[in-house]
DNA sequence: TAGATTGTTAATCGATTAACAATC
DNA sequence: TAGATTGTTAATCGATTAACAATC
């Protein structure tokens, strides 16, 4: 299967509606409410859904209860779902304790710094020693982390990240990392965001 | 000019590349360097500064300092660049105090917050009551806020700062907000993020 | 049946890439 | 000059949208 990025972020944002719907009690859904949810048309949704082997009926629109077993399975609900913070900075520290991750079956395991009066092994969330991270990730199969260090420590730690065999990270150091084949980097630049809507608004279109 | 997200985005990377050259002493860029930095073409380097009007010569490539001057000129860097922070929760306090802003001229000037206990008008930034947060956006002339704000109280959110005329809206909020043609909204899902490269890592590709 | 909705095929659109002319 | 590089025009590609057939 081919799908693309926006594809699947599309997939996980139908997931979070859907849910909404059946929590007040819907059973159906039809393309046009999710269309207008997401902002997109009808056709997009029932393009999406057909790409991955969603089906609806021809009149009654899309059965919740199934379209949600679909999705859960497409986007992997019920696999391992652990991720590490490296950085422990605020921001770091922030996302280890950020509460919108359980909702989607998300847990940060651990964090790591290379600043030992950072360091902090019987927390609720251990902060361990950067020094401690291959093995840790070696051990516990982790996928995923997230980057939260100051921009001249990240390309070395994105290297380091890549040859323990990491597969995805979510980097919020200010630096452009790009994907390679065996790992898929997602970059949020906040401070660019911004800057770029400040053209946006006051653009002269 | 009808320039697209994409490549005010690739913009801004421009710019952040070529300062760093600059500082290390380069006085000429070339299209293939920027491609490769950027992980794109020259091809593509060459068409985004053709579309924004910034030539270099055939033979040696493009000056530095011309260049960040014309990029400061279309990227509105002269531009008054105050932002406010709504929701003074962990997110909203971490990126009050963010230091990624500083270097883009960006300044968070004030947070505001619901929570009387969280209200702390003397604060390095203030943090001020909600309710006092239309009189200062049409005072202090805000016009791009960021939205930290638990799930159930942005959509409210969302439309009183659209109709306190804001113009464009960072939102962190785990509801996906729409842009209009008044207001530009960037939602950032960091949860929606993961989740989704934990599938792109697994896929069966 | 008529109307509403899905699902697919074809058309369109925009962005990227290829090809190449211009020229330093 | 030859080689390297910019800048533009044409081709390609992928994603979205339009059109419409199928059918509940």
């Amino acid at each position: 299967m081919n799908a693309s990025r926006d594809s699947i972020t599309r997939l996980s944002h139908y997931r979070r509606v859907i849910f909404k719907l059946k929590s007040l009690g819907f059973r159906r859904v039809f393309s046009d409410n999710l269309g207008d949810a997401l902002g997109i048309s009808s056709v997009q949704v029932r393009k999406d859904f057909s790409e991955f082997g969603l089906t609806g009926n021809k009149k009654g629109g899309y059965q919740i209860d199934e379209i949600i077993v679909d999705l859960d399975r497409i986007l992997g609900k019920d696999m391992l779902r652990k991720v590490v913070v490296v950085g422990c900075g605020r921001m770091g520290k922030t996302l280890m304790s950020y509460s919108g991750f359980s909702g989607e079956g998300i847990k940060v395991v651990a964090g790591f710094d290379a600043d030992p009066s950072n360091i902090d092994p019987d927390g609720r969330i251990p902060i361990l020693d950067v020094l401690e991270m291959p093995e840790y990730i070696r051990k516990e199969k982790i996928q995923i982390a997230i980057l939260t260090v100051p921009e001249h420590t990240a390309p070395t730690l994105l290297e380091q990240l890549k040859s323990m065999g990491i597969k995805g990270i979510l980097n919020f150091a200010p630096v452009q990392a790009h994907s390679t084949p065996n790992c898929e980097i997602r970059n949020i630049n906040i401070a660019l965001e911004l800057e770029n809507m400040f053209y946006f608004v006051n653009a002269p279109e």
